[in-house]
RNA sequence: GUCCCCAUCGUCUAACGGUUAGGACAUCGCCCUUUCACGGCGGUAAUCGGGGUUCGAAUCCCCGUGGGGACACCA
């Protein structure tokens, strides 16, 4: 049997983390085992279902580098098949027309909950025979009255529920819309599924599906129901904390490699292994070792799994997530080292790729202040004349590298009587306009000679001006 | 309220019924050091409670407690 999977998400809002770890999940599966992943957007609800949300799944997608071989596939464009069903349905009896009122239902459940019960159906229309002057009616699936149903949860183990615990759920609109518990099972029946793995807050309606799967004759697929995923404070995600698209993760400066990392150990695990490259995933993903209970992200260790691979992603692939930095931060580059170099000199210092862009800003353009904390440290009365002699020595190398460049600082550092810690500070302040950069080599080297010569020539002045 | 799910350091998690309950993030201390980082070494820190079963329970069972989810002509 071909392994079959998808992620269907309801176009009402961004792709957000847990939506992006399902998908995940789903991907993966159907990648490692040879098998396909398809795309479904559950858009039946016209009124809450936008074209923003449609291109923010699809860009969240892309970003994660979670590609499908099936869709995207619209519900919207298959009304006419639901409608067959629903048909097909009525016509073998499984399903029936409800004619009750709105209010009616509500005054039903009202009741319900009054005397400490689960609100649910009571089947008062179930064998009604004649219709209702002037009201359209909905569809109600004709759910089994007696038995239990099994769902047999790949990540949870069986669960077992009394079909006494569940109601006839409508299935068609009075308009004739079909609702979600019907789509879904439709689409899962005729797309093929074979897993169908989505977040746990569906386990409630998983019984009715398999009811309505049964009905239809269809064959029921595994499930493996993913536990959510809670806020930093471990309260449900909001709007306030983390529930926010995976887009704007990408806009904070995190690598989608990073992302998927972090995403697929929060609630899976292989051992101790917390760095698992897209192989590792592939090659170690089992449904059944996620991990039953909800868990809360942690952005302190997105941090550090973000910087794990800032520091070890080959230089071209964080050039190409360096693209978009660079243009919403408007660095201009053309001017300056080249950026894989760059990389290579603050990969191990900087936090994000926005903070890279950030601190990386002296290396291609010109500055005109300093930091002031390090300024008023650095920048004394007689720290100019230990940059002139610096400058001296700089000015008469032969070859502008790395190493004369060190051999240079050091010969100044000898002559002068001083230590390291008298030359440098400034020295890197003068050149970078703040306290922190590579070692002074790699830095000076990146910055060129002509711009360095003339920045430490700046300072003198500066220094002289500021002191005088 | 009813039904369902879940429960190991602050967080993510590991542990054939037998381990000094392990690792990672964070945190604290030390080391490295021209800055900032990286890195190295070490410390603090957990089996929700109560009953069983068993020679032996984090692990199996029951009951609590706590958290989450679901109970729509939403998905």
């Amino acid at each position: 049997m071909t392994v079959k999977t998808r992620f269907a998400p309801s176009p009402t809002g961004y792709l957000h983390i847990g939506g992006a770890r399902t998908a995940l999940y789903s991907w993966l599966y159907a990648r490692k085992t040879g098998g396909s992943f398809a795309l479904r957007i559950e858009d039946t609800d016209r009124e809450r279902s936008i074209q923003a949300s449609v291109d923010a799944i699809l860009e969240g997608m892309e970003w994660l580098g979670l590609d499908y071989d099936e869709g995207p596939v619209f519900q919207t464009q298959r009304f006419d098949r639901y409608a067959e069903v629903i048909q097909q349905l009525m016509d073998e009896g499984h399903a029936y027309h409800c004619y009750c009122s709105r209010e009616e239902l509500e005054e039903m459940r009202e009741q319900q909950r009054a005397n400490k019960e689960k609100p649910r159906y009571d089947g008062r229309c179930r064998a009604r025979t004649e219709p209702v002057e002037g009201v359209e009616p909905v569809i109600r699936f004709r759910n089994p009255l007696e038995g239990d149903v099994v769902i047999k949860d790949l990540v949870k183990g069986d669960i077992v529920i009394n079909n006494r615990e569940l109601d006839d759920l409508i299935i068609a609109r009075s308009d004739g819309t079909p609702t979600y518990n019907l789509t879904v099972v439709v689409d899962d029946i005729d797309m093929g599924m074979t897993h169908v793995i989505r977040g746990d807050d569906h386990i409630n309606n998983t019984p009715r599906q398999i009811n309505i799967m049964k009905a239809l004759g269809a064959t029921v697929p595994a499930f493996a129901h993913v536990p959510m995923i809670l806020g930093d404070d471990g309260k449900r995600l909001s709007k306030r904390h983390g529930a926010v698209g995976v887009m704007q993760y990408r806009d904070d400066g995190y690598l989608p490699e990073a992302v998927l990392n972090y995403l697929i150990r929060l609630g899976w695990s292989h051992g101790d292994q917390e760095i698992f490259s897209r192989e590792e995933m592939l090659e170690f993903f089992e449904l059944e070792d996620i991990h039953g209970a909800a868990s809360a992200f942690n952005t302190e260790k997105l941090n550090w799994m973000n910087q794990q691979y800032f520091k070890s992603l080959p230089v071209e692939v964080i050039e190409g997530h360096l693209q978009w930095h660079l243009e919403n931060q408007k660095l201009d580059i053309s001017n300056g080292p080249a950026l894989a170099d760059v990389i290579e000199g603050q990969r191990e210092r900087a936090k994000n790729l926005v903070d890279f862009v950030e601190t990386s800003r002296y290396f291609f353009e010109d500055f005109d202040s300093y930091d002031a904390k390090a300024q008023k440290k650095q920048f004394k009365a007689g720290v100019d004349a230990t940059l002139q002699a610096t400058h001296d020595r700089l000015a008469a190398l032969d070859d502008w590298n790395p190493e004369s460049i060190q051999s240079a600082i050091n010969a100044t550092c000898e002559a002068l009587e001083l230590g390291m810690g008298k030359v440098g500070p400034p020295l890197r302040l003068a050149v970078a306009g703040t306290p922190m950069s590579p070692g002074l080599d790699v830095t000076l080297n990146l910055v060129g000679r002509e711009r360095t010569l003339q920045r430490i020539e700046k300072a003198i002045a500066f220094i002289a001006e500021t002191t005088a």
